[in-house]
DNA sequence: GCCGTTTTCGGCCCGACTGTTTTCAGTCG
């Protein structure tokens, strides 16, 4: 996955960069396009270009193939080398100032000079600024200021942060009086792993009052932009918030435009204008009489497609399923019916099982695995054999005791040692109902060894579900390097099932990987991994990533029954 | 450079806001 975001600011660069040069305008917009595209792939481009498929990916054609193979070959792009040279400018820096583009940038550079921060900053002290076409007192203060931003550099939120300050603010806005309803959307409402920005948008027919109201709320540090029907601010801990307000009778189409992403929109408009329709946020039109607009069902409807759940809406092929009405039947919280990753006090949770149970019959849950971790995983408190066979004896008792209304699974989450060996005797593991396999240690592995290892023990008869199988932590730690395709194989042969973490923190599988299991025929399971009674919320995030992957119920077997469950289990 | 319900050429989403301008260019989402 590294190599997907090498990849990805290459063309991104080279982007910018003739963006700079001012010359193509669409094609360096079609770079742009293609470096988004494989951004939100999820799969190893690597693995992509080894089937020979570069050119089925969105935005990809023949000449920016071509270049990609050059990059995973050679390290390098000729042309973006050439551009390097040509226009020796740091663009990343410069680009991150905010209302700084490249036409600013092209300025810059040919009239003073400037090729990152540094020279920007010494061009500014110097006066130099002034005098420039197009650059006031307010466009030089804005980029003073904007320095600072770019040094701090981007910062995403994850998911799980971002969604209840989003959901205090969306309540917080449905109170002023005149407003008939907020609603969270952008990338938020797309469940994204992480996200940049908020985006809420308001139905309401007076938007100024709004717009006094939400930049004038505590918390806020700046006002970025205001105007009648749009605003966007930043809060003191540095998160910015965007709204927009519309009409009723524009609302859904708000919502459709402002939920995106931008190749999904710019693809749906692309349709509207062939059906002689225009599409924007206020409405679908004919001329100039309004055909849809007060739902999104209504736009999808008269543009020929089926509903588009907000999770899909990546141009990732869900129009064109669409079209055909082959999108997929996405799987619901309702549908899952127990968890099957869960720790206890015994090794590094938090809470005793008793506690755990109490919050899982919450659920309504019809099974609950206890399944913690195994003996070489000292520093989480692992359990050796004795350990585990008393915990065995202890849940047979839960069970026969009935004081839950569920079925108490007997497991264990088994550390995956050195070479692929399990960290329990085989005695021991033979006794368990559910052992998922995970990797916590030696996650430098090569990427070969790292493979061989955990398809090695994927092959094991007790092999049941491969744990966090990428191992990576969202703003912390990538993926280990490992091939998934490789895995994938081995788990379809000896029928092991996929891990969905869903810890907000992981969601490992990512997207890309999700449909390459689906594809494999490999079956999911969605587990959270709770530490504590609380983190069983989690299992909401699990399913926003499976849906994002194209999920069905179908495909995840803790929405089978408890027979069916521990049937599809069997090797 | 990409792409196809205008299909291998000729298009390429659409609008809000800002600052600097006297009507628009640049940036952003």
């Amino acid at each position: 996955m590294t190599k997907n975001r090498e990849v990805a600011q290459a063309l991104e660069e080279i982007s910018l960069l003739l963006q700079i040069e001012g010359k193509d305008k669409f094609k360096s917009l079609s770079y742009a396009r293609a470096a988004r595209s494989i951004t939100g792939l999820g799969e190893d481009i690597e693995n992509i270009r080894d089937r020979g498929e570069l050119t089925n990916v969105p935005g990809i054609g023949k000449a920016i193939a071509d270049k990609i193979e050059s990059f995973l070959d050679t390290g390098e792009i000729k042309l973006l080398v050439e551009l390097r040279e040509r226009v020796p400018v740091k663009v990343w820096e410069l680009e991150a100032i905010p209302d700084v583009g490249p036409k600013t940038i092209s300025l810059l550079y040919r009239e003073l000079g400037v090729t990152d921060l540094v020279s920007l900053e010494e061009a500014l002290d110097a006066g130099k600024l002034e005098g420039l076409k197009g650059m006031g007192k307010k466009t030089i203060s804005k980029i003073a200021d904007g320095i600072k931003i770019a040094r701090a550099g981007a910062s995403r939120t994850l998911l799980a942060e971002a969604m209840p300050i989003a959901n205090r603010l969306v309540e917080r806005l449905s109170r002023i009086s005149d407003v008939n309803q907020a609603v969270v959307a952008g990338s938020l409402r797309r469940r994204r792993e992480t996200i940049g920005d908020i985006d809420i948008l308001v139905d309401a027919s007076k938007a100024s009052k709004i717009m006094d109201a939400f930049v004038g709320m505590e918390d806020i540090a700046d006002v970025l932009v205001k105007g009648p029907t749009k605003s966007s601010v930043r809060t003191k801990d540095g998160l910015r918030i965007d709204l927009r307000v519309l009409p009723t009778e524009s609302y859904g189409a708000g919502l459709q435009y402002f939920t995106g992403n931008i190749d999904h929109n710019v693809k749906l408009r692309a349709i509207a204008k062939t059906k002689g329709l225009l599409l924007n946020e206020y409405g679908l039109f004919r001329n100039d009489e309004q055909v849809a607009g007060q739902g999104e069902e209504g736009i999808y409807d008269a543009l020929g497609l089926d509903y588009i759940p907000p999770e899909l809406r990546e141009d990732m092929g869900e129009i064109e399923a669409a079209q055909e009405g082959k999108l997929p039947k996405l799987i619901k919280l309702e549908d899952i019916r127990g968890d099957l990753h869960t720790h206890t006090d015994q090794s590094d949770g938090k809470n005793t099982i008793d506690e755990m149970l109490d919050a899982a019959v919450e659920k309504d849950y019809e099974y609950y695995c206890v399944s913690d971790h195994t003996q070489s995983l000292t520093i989480a408190n692992g359990m050796d054999e004795a350990h585990v066979l008393k915990r065995i004896e202890e849940i047979d008792e839960l069970n026969a005791s009935g004081r839950w209304k569920m079925k108490i699974l007997k497991g264990a989450e088994v550390d995956i040692l050195a070479h692929g060996e399990l960290d329990l005797d085989d005695s021991v593991l033979d006794q368990l109902d559910i052992i998922t396999l995970s990797i916590h240690s030696r996650m430098k592995d090569t990427k070969q060894v790292m493979t061989e290892r955990v398809c090695h023990a994927l092959e094991s008869k007790y092999a049941h579900i491969l744990g966090h199988p990428t191992g990576r932590l969202l703003l912390k730690r990538p993926e280990f390097e490992i091939d998934m395709e490789k895995v994938f194989e081995t788990a379809r042969h000896n029928n092991v099932v996929m891990e969905l973490n869903a810890h907000p923190q992981r969601l490992d599988l990512n997207v890309g990987n999700l449909r390459a299991a689906k594809r494999w025929g490999l079956r999911i399971a969605i587990n959270t991994d709770a530490h504590r009674t609380g983190e069983l919320d989690y299992m909401q995030y699990g399913i926003f990533q499976a849906r994002r992957g194209w999920v069905e119920k179908y495909d995840v077997i803790n929405t089978l029954p408890p027979k069916e469950l521990m049937k599809s289990l069997r090797k």
